[in-house]
DNA sequence: AATAGTGTTCTAGTTAATTAGAACACTATT
DNA sequence: AATAGTGTTCTAATTAACTAGAACACTATT
């Protein structure tokens, strides 16, 4: 279900971490009300110490994605509703862009240069 | 022309200069083959290092929005014009996927599964 | 070839981010 | 109340990012 963290791509462990897990939930392959493997699973899951999935799992509850119980587990907390009308909006989008003979790269830095300054 | 660069807001002094010029140039008010100011004007300006522009500068050029000529200058480079049309559908789907909290970055990686696979 | 104006590279100090180990705390079950 | 399974906090070591100073290298002009 979770890819493995790459430790030597430049990119620190809990970030990878957060990206997989939002975009499993994104792309619906967790669902709302899941729970989610406990800490230490997801550390061996994933390669890297406790405190790593710790890091990541914090971020993800300040942006509330997901939800911890104390001596229970960490819960899916995102609504499915969002998720849908999130992935039709970017379906159509890229659809429209491809059809304009964008290339994904210089997309992508425009996307970035607008979302920062816009 | 450039604002100053403000040194304790968390964000790294050249990023700061990387977003500041991007803008100007995006915002049509450094043109193709305009020549940017020399690294020590930029660096005082800024309040920086020379190095700190340098490695804005490199970055910049990476992207291909600036290119250096060793001991010339630094200039604006042609780049492909991007539609208005394109930039004004990019601009429509970053304030909606704002106003959904979405991140830049979990953004980037579904606009990418969805541009591979769709 | 000398000079002034420009970009480039080398080196190092400082600071912040990242990761990990170990002990602690809560919950549910028996 | 004991236990097993879970999340949490504390501390410290390591690593990476950031910035700066100084010397070097290229270009155009005289």
């Amino acid at each position: 279900m979770f890819a493995r963290v790459n430790k030597h791509d430049g990119v620190p462990a809990y970030i990878q971490i957060m990206h997989i897990i939002k975009k499993e939930v994104f792309m619906g392959r967790i669902k709302e009300r899941d729970q989610l493997p406990p800490v230490r699973e997801l550390a061996e899951i994933f390669g890297v110490n406790m405190n790593t999935v710790m890091k990541a799992l914090e971020r993800l509850q300040l942006e509330g994605l997901v939800e911890a119980e104390h001596g229970v587990g960490y819960f899916i907390k995102e609504s499915e509703i969002v998720k849908e009308e999130v992935l039709s909006m970017i379906r159509k989008v890229v659809r429209e862009l491809k059809q304009k003979d964008m290339d994904l790269e210089v997309t992508k830095l425009l996307f970035e240069e607008v979302w920062r300054n816009d």
